[in-house]
DNA sequence: GGATAATTTGACCGGTTGGTAAACATTACA
DNA sequence: TGTAATGTTTACCAACCGGTCAAATTATCC
C-alpha cells in the first residue's frame, strides 16, 4: 500500500506522507464522482495541485492510487459493522447499526459511493475482500442475528438478507443522493431527510423484526 | 429519441428499425457493465456485430446511443410503480410491488446497473426525468399511501422515504450483485437467494408497516 | 556550505478513442 | 432493369490519456 517510489532507505519523508495524503484525498473526490475509468490521472493531480509527473512519482500507475485508496477506505467503512456486538441487546445493537450507517452516507458519501462504483463494475480490485474478510465478517454477525431468533428475542428471519438490506437502505442516501434530492424537491433537500430517513429506518427494521421499543 | 440519420423520408426503413435494435441492445449489455466513460463505441459495435462507423451511421454519437437508451429503458423501468393502486388494499399492493421489483432485478440485472451507473455519476442525462415525471409519480403514490396511514390500514410513516426503502433493497440484488454472491458463498449463488430475499423483504415491510398477513 | 538524496518539471511517446470523409455496395421502387 | 436513396467499409485524423525520461530544483545531513 505504501508507496515511496526512489526510497532506498525505508523511512518515508515528511514530504512522502503529505503528497501521498494530498493525492488520496484527491483520488477520493474524483474516481467517487467519475469512476475508475471515467478518471483521469490528470483530473486528480489538478485537485491535488501538482504536476502529472509529480503524481507518477508517488504511486507509479492509476492502479495504484485505486488500490491503495480502496484499501484504507475498506477498513473504517466496516468499523460499524465491526462494532454490531452479540452481547448487546438485539433493539439497541440494530438502532445503532442503522444510525451509524446512515451517519457515515451523511458525512462520509464519497467514500460510499467510491465502492458503489467498484461493485457495480464488477469488484475486480475488491472481489478477494468481499470473498474474504467480508464474507467471514458477515458470517459471524449473522449467527449472532440466528441466535437472537432462536432465543425469540427477535423474530425468525434470514440473517444475511437482513445485513443487505440494512446496507441498502442506509448507503441509498449516498449513493442515490441526487434522485433522493429531485423526488422530495428543494426544500427537503437540507440535512432533514437523513434525520426523516432515520426516524422511519427504526421504525421499519423494529417493527419488521417484531421488537418492542 | 429515433435517430434514422440519413432519411429524408421520415420513414424508418426495416434495417433501420433493426440495427438500431441492435445497437441499443448491445449498448445496454456494455453501458450497464462498464460505465458511460467506461464503454467504448468499438465495445459496442463490434456486440452489435457492425463496424465503428456503421454504428454511428445510425447514432451520430456515443451520447446520442446513451440517451437513447436510456428513455427507452426509463419508461419499462416505472411500469411497477405506476401499477401501484389505490384501489387496492395496503397488503397485496405492498407485496406486489416488492415482488415485481424483485423480479426485475433478477430479470433485468442491466437496466438497474444502467440506471445505477448513471445516478451514482451525477444523472446527467436524466436529472430532468427525475425532477419531473419522477417526482410526480412518487408524489402520487406517496399520498396513496399516506391515505392508508390515516384510514389506519397501515401505521404511520414517511412515504417517501418507504418508497426509497423498497427501491434501495430490491434494486441491491441487481446493482451489487457481486458483492451478494460474494457474501452469500458459492452454494447460494443459484437463484435461490431471490426467494430468500423476497420472503424476507415481505417479511420486513409487512411487520414494519404493521400489517397482519 | 557542499555533497548527496529526494522532489519537481517540461517535453515527449505510443496507444486508444470519438468521430469523419469518401468510395463502394446494396436495397427499394418506378 | 435502371437509378436514386440507403447502407457499409476502409482509411484516416485530432485529441486525449497513461506513462517515461532526463534535466532542473529543492531538501537533508555531515
Amino acid at each position: 500500500m505504501a508507496t515511496a517510489r526512489a526510497s532506498r532507505t525505508q523511512r518515508r519523508t515528511r514530504i512522502q506522507e503529505e503528497k501521498e495524503e494530498q493525492i488520496l484525498e484527491a483520488a477520493l473526490e474524483v474516481f467517487s464522482s467519475h469512476g475508475f475509468r471515467g478518471s483521469t490521472i490528470d483530473q486528480i493531480a489538478e485537485v491535488a495541485g501538482m504536476s502529472k509527473p509529480n503524481l507518477l512519482y508517488y504511486f507509479r500507475t492509476k492502479e495504484a492510487i485505486h488500490g491503495a485508496l480502496i484499501a484504507r477506505v475498506l477498513d473504517t467503512w466496516l468499523e460499524p459493522l465491526r462494532a454490531f456486538d452479540a452481547k448487546g441487546n438485539p433493539e439497541s445493537e440494530i438502532r445503532s447499526y442503522i444510525r451509524r450507517k446512515l451517519e457515515m452516507a451523511r458525512d462520509f458519501p464519497r467514500e460510499s459511493r467510491l465502492f458503489a462504483n467498484e461493485i457495480l463494475q464488477g469488484a475486480p480490485n475488491v472481489i478477494d475482500e468481499l470473498k474474504g474478510p467480508l464474507k467471514s465478517l458477515v458470517d459471524e454477525k449473522a449467527a449472532v442475528i440466528r441466535t437472537w431468533a432462536k432465543d425469540g428475542k427477535i423474530a425468525r428471519c434470514d440473517p444475511y438478507h437482513l445485513i443487505f438490506s440494512i446496507w441498502s437502505t442506509t448507503q441509498h442516501y449516498a449513493d442515490f443522493d441526487v434522485q433522493v434530492r429531485a423526488v422530495l424537491g428543494e426544500q427537503q433537500s437540507g440535512q432533514g431527510r437523513f434525520e426523516d430517513a432515520a426516524r422511519f429506518l427504526e421504525q421499519l427494521f423494529l417493527g419488521g423484526l417484531a421488537i418492542q421499543p
